[in-house]
DNA sequence: ATTAGGG
DNA sequence: CCCTAAT
């Protein structure tokens, strides 16, 4: 492989948005797993739970730790209010949190992290040493929500994969069953692949989907027959519509292929504000960003609290700071690669390997069951800084004497332990530390890059992995306690039972199932998955049949219910009338058959 | 390996 | 998305 020149980026941290809305909580489902998904949201609920239990707890007891309320990284605007009449976890909501109306500085400190990028293609190892026995953590967070449960995991997989040159690809191939025979070729103007797709007999063009899982993400639609194909095509199949189904449309519709790049990478963002700038992520702005958000103040008011009642502090968290985020990547990686090895990085780093911990004038408020009053949060406290740190999910049990934010200097063992934070990651090192300094854990066995590069797709250097784990052992102790739930890790197995980060469909992903589903019927996913996502790697049929599932389920509740992305409409119509045709279908099967 | 549903 | 039973 060729040495590549990499660039190093350092962002001294991610600005967070503040929290969108109320998190969905988690259907209460058997053993505790991590949940990648929303990891934003994950954080927010962390504080959410954290807000709760600081309103909950009546017992006192802190433990100082001096811990760097200077840091500069240790900002953000927390709003603290007195309410009297909102509760505990409900007392975090999205209305709640509106800049301009802090008046005390709150600070949050993250640990860093480091990702790195070995020929695009590097393997972050990290283990969490989370505690997975709900009565084992003394962690405020794992206390009475199961949402903190869910937090709660091991170890935790994302796979990133990079392409060098990022170039879109086209598709070419024809599914079986689409009929691309005769085809009046329309010249689309635009020139985009998926124009003259629509022309096609029975209406439904073979529209593909590619999406190289690896790359980009690029979801492209290939069309048969056009002449606007920009690569060379194979002879266009020429196979009869076994299917024709009455869903013929002409779609003139159709967007532009651009929109595609990032519209799920960076959705999460897309989706949320900035309170104090919105501009590119350039360095120059996460500077101004950082500036900025240092300047956050949390306010605590109120009347006081008499004697017996019970007052409610309404915490308002303008923003939260992310870990700084160190990316290394190589200069002929494409700008929308480096969109999304940030934006999974961030996304890696607030998942479950993060636990809130509470500052009050730089010290470390331990306890949980200490009340506000009691540690001093209250109305009339002014002076009291009150700062939420987002830090490595570490193995608690374990280390007695850790908690101390800076203390990761060298890659000794017993470090790595500790170091519980980092990902293991298929592709890019994530290393997350509470040390602004970059801590480095040698990726994997003594900086193997291959073991770290080859972990692509392929399964090989399955060796390299052993020592990589090795490396980053959960403690003995914990294991102990783990052996109760179900830990599927398996040594030397790089992909044991993880859940796959989630990647919301896109409109276009959906319009395509949608014309294939119209088209196809809503009991061959395996076709619909040839057909329509054959080169989407991440999207299997199962994935496909649970979408139009939920697809079906948001046509039928009212708009103001769906929540990501929104989807057309006219999309969803569509849904309803192939759900409803299609299931009357199956009805006249079966009764044919009986 | 797929399909169909519940979680 | 995951997990499973049933094909």
């Amino acid at each position: 492989m060729v040495m590549q020149k990499r660039l190093d980026y350092g962002f001294n941290g991610y600005q967070v948005p503040s929290v969108p809305r109320a998190s969905r909580s988690p259907r209460g489902r058997g053993t505790v797993r991590k949940k990648p998904e929303s990891n934003q949201i994950q954080a927010f609920d962390i504080l959410a739970s954290v807000a709760g239990n600081l309103l909950q707890k009546n017992q006192s007891s802190i433990l100082d730790n001096a811990s760097s309320a200077k840091d500069p990284r240790t900002f953000s605007g927390i709003n603290i209010k007195e309410n009297k009449q909102e509760n505990q976890l409900g007392s975090l909501k999205e209305e709640q949190f509106e800049p301009g109306t802090c008046s005390e500085v709150v600070s949050g400190s993250v640990p860093s992290l480091q990702e790195k990028h070995e020929n695009q293609r590097v393997t972050s190892d990290s283990s969490l040493h989370g505690n997975h026995l709900e009565g084992q953590g003394q962690n405020e967070l794992e206390r009475d929500d199961e949402r903190v449960k869910l937090q709660n995991t091991n170890e935790k997989i994302i796979r990133i994969k990079n392409r060098s040159d990022g170039s879109i690809e086209q598709g070419q191939k024809a599914s079986k069953d689409c009929s691309a025979e005769n085809h009046a070729e329309k010249p689309s103007p635009e020139g985009h692949c998926r124009r003259n797709l629509d022309s096609l007999p029975n209406g439904f063009g073979s529209r593909k989907l590619v999406n190289r899982d690896d790359d980009e993400n690029f979801v492209q639609c290939t069309q048969l027959n056009s002449k606007n194909k920009i690569s060379s095509d194979p002879p266009p199949d020429t196979l009869k519509v076994k299917d024709a189904s009455p869903f013929v449309k002409d779609e003139n519709n159709s967007g532009d292929n651009s929109v595609l790049e990032n519209s799920e990478r960076m959705y999460p963002f897309k989706k949320r504000k900035f309170y104090y700038q919105t501009s590119s992520s350039t360095s120059d702005s996460w500077s101004h960003c950082q500036g900025t958000v240092d300047s956050s103040y949390t306010r605590v008011n109120g009347t006081n609290h008499g004697a017996g009642a019970t007052m409610h502090v309404k915490l308002s968290i303008k923003s939260f700071k992310v870990p700084e985020l160190f990316i290394d990547i190589p200069e002929t990686a494409t700008i929308g690669s480096l969109k999304r090895t940030v934006m999974e990085a961030v996304t890696a780093i607030l998942g479950d390997e993060l636990h809130v911990g509470i500052l009050l004038q730089g010290k470390k408020v331990r306890d949980d069951s200490k009340t506000l009053i009691q540690t001093g949060i209250s109305q009339d406290d002014k002076h009291h800084r009150l700062g939420f740190m987002l830090e490595p999910r570490h193995n608690r049990i374990s280390s007695s004497y850790n908690e101390e934010p800076c203390f990761l200097t060298t890659n000794s063992r017993q470090k790595l332990s500790r170091q519980s934070t980092s990902l293991m990651l298929q592709q890019g090192t994530y290393n997350v530390s509470r040390e602004r300094s970059t801590v480095k854990i040698e990726n994997c066995a003594e900086g193997d890059h291959n073991a770290v590069s080859s972990l692509g797709d392929t399964s090989a250097n399955n060796n390299n992995m052993s020592k990589c784990r090795a490396l980053v052992t959960v403690p003995a102790i914990n294991m102990d306690a783990l052996a109760v739930v179900p830990y599927r890790r398996k040594s030397g197995n790089s992909d044991f039972g993880q859940r796959r980060i989630r990647r919301p469909f896109s409109v276009l992903e959906v319009e395509a199932l949608v014309q294939a589903v119209e088209k196809l019927g809503t009991g061959r996913w395996r076709d619909v998955k040839q057909r329509a996502f054959d080169n989407a790697k991440h999207r299997t049929y199962v994935d496909l049949k649970d979408k139009w599932k939920t697809l079906v389920h948001t046509a039928r509740i009212s708009p103001q219910q769906r929540r990501g992305e929104p989807v057309p409409q006219e999309l969803l119509d569509r849904v309803l009338a192939a759900h409803a045709y299609w299931s009357q279908q199956q009805c006249k099967h079966q009764l044919k058959s009986m």
